[in-house]
DNA sequence: GACGGTATGTCAGAATGCTGACATGAGTCA
DNA sequence: TGACTCATGTCAGCATTCTGACATACCGTC
């Protein structure tokens, strides 16, 4: 079933590939978190904060890549439950710094072992060269998709 | 503001470099499909249908890593604007073996240059040589990830 | 100071995808 | 044959994300 004649492209393409790869990672990683009652999208909002403190809701929504608004009703319920909070008002312009509570640290604990054991096993069977390869071929192609946007 | 001390972590790591550069190509593959009207998924749809056809919804689904229940109501869409053609009995078990008409034939015409074109890109400024690097590098982390599933 | 451009937070509605559930058909094994 | 398992198609309800829109705040130039 998974290699006929009439499906080459497909199977030889790094665009199908790299969704699949993707999708792979998304489907692990929704395995592991699961259990901690926690999404991927919960999950990297916290793990942004809590690698870098005061990020306004934009900057997660960019480093999570989904839109502000997406962000922001996830943010909202993270703060309605005490894992995150917000000033109140802003100190310069519209921006709120969103930093992690005590409660949304200790929530992010059990969650970032989880993710770095699907990580080390995404990366079993590659050897040092190989993932700094695989590293250099990904930012390239980054890279290249950004460049021939409208200057976004 | 891209490169703060704070955040070490994830601008070294593959799965967010991976979703990163998920994120890129869906975002350049939309750009180029909306002038024509269509969706990546209805654009995965029928390149798989045109390379495999035959393909049943659950094996559509599959190829294009949504759920089976995602990919009917696509079908039951492509069907119903005459896209895409099923017999109205399965010729073995309940299987529905899927087809593309001749506009659906059409339709993806423009649509592969289009994605072709994003691919080409995307893969500018890279050797034969890292191609296949990234190629054997992306297989091997989507084995090692489905490895660890519970046997999916 | 006034103005245009850009970025932000937020609300509302729509689109998309998923989970849960049910019925059906095929294969396996006793 | 009968019971069990598995895969499939499909319906319904829910969750997540997106697009569209608006008000506000900064920053540049005039």
């Amino acid at each position: 079933m998974s290699q006929k004649d009439a499906g080459v492209d497909l199977d030889a393409s790094l665009g199908y590939l790299l969704k699949e790869a993707s999708s792979a990672l998304r489907t692990a990683m929704e395995e592991v978190l699961r259990p901690l009652g926690m999404s991927v999208t919960h999950y990297s909002c916290l793990e942004l904060l809590a690698q870098r403190p005061g990020l306004s809701n934009s900057e997660l929504a960019r480093g999570a890549f989904v839109t502000r608004q997406t962000m922001n009703v996830l943010l909202q319920a993270l703060e309605r439950d005490g894992y995150v909070t917000r000033p109140a008002e802003a100190p310069v312009g519209k921006a709120l710094p969103a930093r992690l509570t005590p409660r949304g640290r200790r929530s992010l604990e059990k969650a970032t072992a989880a993710v770095r054991s699907v990580e080390v096993r995404m990366l079993s069977g590659m050897t040092e060269a190989e993932q700094s390869s695989a590293f250099r071929s990904l930012r390239s192609m980054v890279r290249a998709l950004r460049d021939g946007d409208d200057g976004r």
